[in-house]
DNA sequence: ACCGTACTACGATTGTGGTCGAACTACGAC
DNA sequence: GTCGTAGTTCGACCACAATCGTAGTACGGT
């Protein structure tokens, strides 16, 4: 399927991207279910979004190369993780206040 | 100059649009400026921009209708502040931690 | 080997957001 | 009153982002 996944070192993530990548309605519910889901991830598949397949690997690569997630390939499939920890070392308090927040 | 200036009351800000306004990097430099310059607030043209009048005056629409800034009419001019208290008490943590962000 | 599943890549379309310039309004000073 | 300053509004343009369909690749099973 894939060479390697590209993703941004912890030094490389930028607050402007995660903002960006965060902005966006469907990526935003991607995350929160990403999230509720635990900290073990989830294949990309198994989250549904109201978007087709090709529009789904967009989102994710841009919440792959923002930094917010990380994607391993397993096997036929992908898995999916929040980067809680170097989002928590870098913006302390800001994904935990996206997530909590009712809407 | 203007009627009133329509802010959408604590209870109606939104996180997506809060993001959203948040994820222009010109939007956010102001925030950073306003945030530097205290509580009292700014008359919107004394922080410069590298855009024209116009567009600024866009871009301050867009933080006011979100519920980042409250503006207020003050003779010819208008006072920008940030609403931090909205913000910290809907989504603690959120401001603090973006704007510590260094970059 | 073949087939199905899971996803990616590419190209095209469409929509939206940022940008500007020019014209307009409101206020203060003179 | 006139003038200048500070912002707004409108229309247009341009760039980018979201979306989709189609075609392609990688892996696991049989």
């Amino acid at each position: 399927m894939a060479e390697v996944l590209p993703h941004p070192e912890r030094s490389e993530i930028q607050i402007e991207s995660v903002l960006q990548a965060l902005a966006d309605p469907v990526r935003l519910r991607f995350v929160r279910e990403l999230a509720k889901l635990g900290c073990d991830g989830a294949p990309c598949g198994s989250i549904d979004l109201p978007v087709t397949k090709s529009t789904r690997t967009h989102h994710l690569r841009i919440l792959r190369e923002s930094g917010v997630i990380s994607v391993r390939p397993e096997g036929t499939s992908r898995i999916s993780t929040l980067r809680r920890d170097d989002l928590d070392a870098l913006y302390p308090g800001l994904l935990d206040s996206i997530l909590a927040a009712k809407r």
